[in-house]
DNA sequence: TATATTCATGCATAATCATGCGTAAGCAAG
DNA sequence: CTTGCTTACGCATGATTATGCATGAATATA
């Protein structure tokens, strides 16, 4: 990646949540830290941000619009959303789900090499739009409204006909001996059609949906190879998981 | 290979790929990188590319003129929309192009009556979301990020099984023998499938579109039924319209 | 105040670049 | 055919730039 495109992309990803983190940015950029500082002080001195301690914000103080788009974001998904990062590699094909933590998943991918998205989603395909190294396929189907998200025979169809590296899930319900559950029955199975197709599956859950059961089981356990949450997880539960077979990785605090 | 073949061809990498590097370029057209960096110089003295430590980047990057385009709200755009509405009648399914009338389109659908709409654009599918009487079906398929539009086989395939009782396209080129028109293949592919699918076809069309012939035909006038257009399309182009059997609409002024 | 981030600085390394020069091909005039 | 000129190209050299790491300083947060 270009320094210059990684100074564009960093104007983007400003203006599109009004404020970044270097922290951040490194890991989405993947380039060192000391790079992004660096590319911070450039676009300070161009005036085209403003640098602060930890990361940078726009010049113009934040109008209305921002800070409602500010309000939207839950810190704790965002913190899940970036744990979960790392697992992909270029040149993979992975499919994103529905949902408010893989919506953050999506805002916050890895810009430094290509791979291809599959979603059900349009929400997460319209984030992903002006994504330059991303291939982007869109699951097609009836909308099931209270997801957001394609479901159903036809969806489901051009799902098994799509091999997955890995498929993310935000997860709704976790349980050590009653697996993945879910309170709709056709997204249960499309969700379950989606496990099938992929090499390794990935759920994001904060501590909120551990250890609880819904009414549509998705699969059971063992089937799940990641489990991505956060520090207020009850640690037994994760033990629990852990002897399952499922990784763990706890995000970051704060 | 001659210095303009690779002065073409560099460009056509840029396009496609949204940046090239020196070193990568003199690997692909078998030329050392010093002949590389004079070929970029030279394009950048043109005003052809922007040169940057490593590579090239395209003049303008594309993103933030979609973004601008799409979030725009033109008023003309808004009113040829609105004049489509009528159109629409309970009960029926409808198919909603791409682009930025078609959004706005989908902005405006009546909320007193049930009907579906189908569409290949995740934009249109987001603004319908939280719409209570529309069922909504997403076209699948590979995402065409220029027109923000699933296309390609897997959509073609799905369109073949939906019928629809009126489809809403936004036109690019409408020419009174050369029928509408497009500046790329598959999406005139796309288009025309779903012409195919259609009981009657309305376009949506500004002043500027009238008259124009693009690269790839999707179909000729005879298969268009409603024209919706503003008062500043030329009277006699109108007329021609109209002899081959288009109902033409104009939009309200102002 | 204590602790953990975050930052600035200097330095090392590798990639990328500009420059000058030599060679070869194309072309026109002698 | 030869001569002289121009253009395009590759190579060698040293200069410039980009980046990551290490260190200690500055800054936030409790």
């Amino acid at each position: 990646m270009l320094q210059q495109e990684r100074h564009t992309r960093i104007l983007e990803l400003l203006s599109q949540f009004g404020r970044v983190y270097a922290t951040e940015l490194s890991l989405q950029l993947g380039v060192s830290e000391d790079t992004v500082r660096r590319d911070l002080k450039v676009l300070d001195e161009q005036k085209q941000l403003r640098r602060v301690h930890g990361g940078a914000l726009p010049l113009q103080h934040e109008s209305p619009e921002y800070r409602q788009r500010h309000e939207e974001v839950d810190p704790l998904k965002q913190r899940v959303a970036l744990a979960a990062i790392p697992l992909i590699k270029e040149g993979q094909t992975i499919l994103i789900d529905s949902g408010s933590t893989c919506l953050q998943l999506a805002m916050n991918l890895p810009t430094h090499f290509n791979f291809t998205v599959v979603t059900p989603s349009p929400l997460v395909a319209t984030k992903l739009i002006h994504h330059n190294n991303i291939e982007l396929i869109l699951l097609g189907g009836k909308i099931f409204k209270p997801a957001v998200m394609a479901l159903g025979a036809t969806t489901n169809a051009m799902l098994r006909k799509i091999h997955f590296d890995s498929c993310f899930l935000g997860v709704c319900a976790l349980h050590p001996s009653q697996g993945l559950s879910i309170n709709h029955i056709d997204e249960a199975e499309t969700l379950a059609t989606i496990i099938e197709q992929s090499e390794q599956v990935v759920t994001l859950a904060s501590y909120l949906k551990l250890g609880k059961v819904s009414t549509h089981k998705i699969c059971s356990t063992h089937k799940i190879n990641y489990l991505i949450t956060d520090s207020s997880s009850d640690p037994k539960l994760l033990k629990l998981f852990a002897e399952q077979g499922l990784e763990i990785k706890i995000c970051a605090d704060q």
